[in-house]
DNA sequence: CGATGCTA
DNA sequence: TAGCATCGG
């Protein structure tokens, strides 16, 4: 995950879901990768329909967005598009990782350290060509538009946020998304709740937080400039950063030099493979957002996506849509759930 | 992860 | 019925 150093500097708060009531850009790569990550069963394998096909994406996407269209946060998926050239090593990277959990999985597996396999499966995830088309088919369905950015999706979350003013803010766990200029940060947009630490018995809460990008700035005293500086050298997804030097450090660097230049010049970087990530951090590439279009489910086609071809229980689903489209948005008439 | 079942 | 356990697909 890109600029995850950000986090030792910059100051997040807790944020009900009943505040965050309107309309969102939700990094979907980000969010479905997570669930093929976590939905899973007690021995690591992830939820599948009577052909074998995985459906762990499906379950999280759909429970999660109707459980948040019930509390009045619309989520607007984006899509990641063809990521930049500078992103290659990150991805490859990426990709050896994959491998490497692989092996490291099947070995647990012969020799019986089925816990071990468990865990060490949820690094082997990936997110397939299929499994982007589904999340993208049900999203139609539901009525919900999404949004196809032409690279990285925090970019195009960010703009859509911050110069297209379409949506409140970007939501995702990715702290790029302020670099790429978003004015507000949306993490944890879950349900929240005690979540297992892995392994042992612990538990953390994880609830919703946000990032006001002129607030984050101010207290630090920092432009936006600086802080991708910042990022620059810890590394993101699209440079390797200069070793040993993390937040701390970068933070004293940019504060004692008033350019980029100046700031390579000192740790004997090359500046210029610096400014490149720079000028993709300042201005990065989006599509301009059409008007987001809401419009109704069609409950039969869900029903039959869902149940008829994915094997979900008709229950639920029934049960998770008429909490996300039929209750009457006037609070005043909750006490009509009662009964119905 | 989120929904549902079970138990005290 | 709240809080923990496990089911879901």
């Amino acid at each position: 995950m890109g600029a995850k150093d950000l986090k030792e500097l910059l100051e997040g708060e807790r944020v009900e879901l009943e505040a965050l009531r309107g309309v969102l850009a939700v990094d979907a790569y980000n969010t479905l990768y997570q669930f093929a990550t976590t939905i899973r069963q007690p021995d690591g394998s992830q939820l599948t329909d009577s052909q074998g096909r995985v459906t762990s994406h499906l379950s999280g996407l759909f429970y999660r967005t109707c459980a948040l269209l019930e509390k009045g946060v619309k989520p607007v998926y984006v899509f990641d598009g063809k990521p930049s050239v500078l992103k290659k090593q990150t991805i490859a990277r990426r990709v050896e990782k994959k491998e490497e959990a692989e092996e490291l999985r099947q070995k647990a597996l012969d020799e019986g350290r089925l816990a071990d396999a468990a865990r060490l499966a949820q690094r082997t995830t990936r997110l397939t060509r299929e499994m982007v088309g589904e999340a993208e088919k049900l999203l139609e369905l539901m009525g919900l538009p999404w949004v196809q950015a032409p690279s990285e999706g925090e970019a195009q979350c960010a703009l859509m946020a911050a110069e297209q003013g379409v949506v409140l803010a970007a939501a995702t766990q990715d702290f790029d998304a302020l670099l790429f200029g978003a004015p507000v940060l949306v993490r944890n947009l879950t349900l929240a709740g005690k979540r297992r630490l892995p392994g042992g018995r612990g538990f953390v809460e994880v609830v919703p937080e946000r990032y006001y990008l002129e607030k984050e700035l101010k207290r630090l005293e920092l432009t936006r400039k600086q802080l991708i500086w910042i990022g620059l050298l810890c590394g993101t997804d699209f440079n390797a950063g200069v070793s040993g030097v993390g937040p701390k450090k970068s933070l004293k660097l940019v504060r004692e030099h008033d350019s980029l230049k100046g700031v390579c010049a000192a740790l004997k970087e090359d500046y210029e493979s610096f400014k490149e990530v720079e000028e993709l951090f300042l201005h990065p590439k989006a599509a301009k957002t059409s008007a987001l279009e809401f419009k109704e489910p069609d409950n039969a086609k869900i029903m039959e996506f869902m149940c008829d071809e994915r094997d979900f229980s008709e229950e639920r689903v029934n049960n998770a849509l008429r909490r996300a489209f039929n209750q009457p948005l006037d609070e005043s008439q909750g006490t009509l759930k009662k009964w119905v």
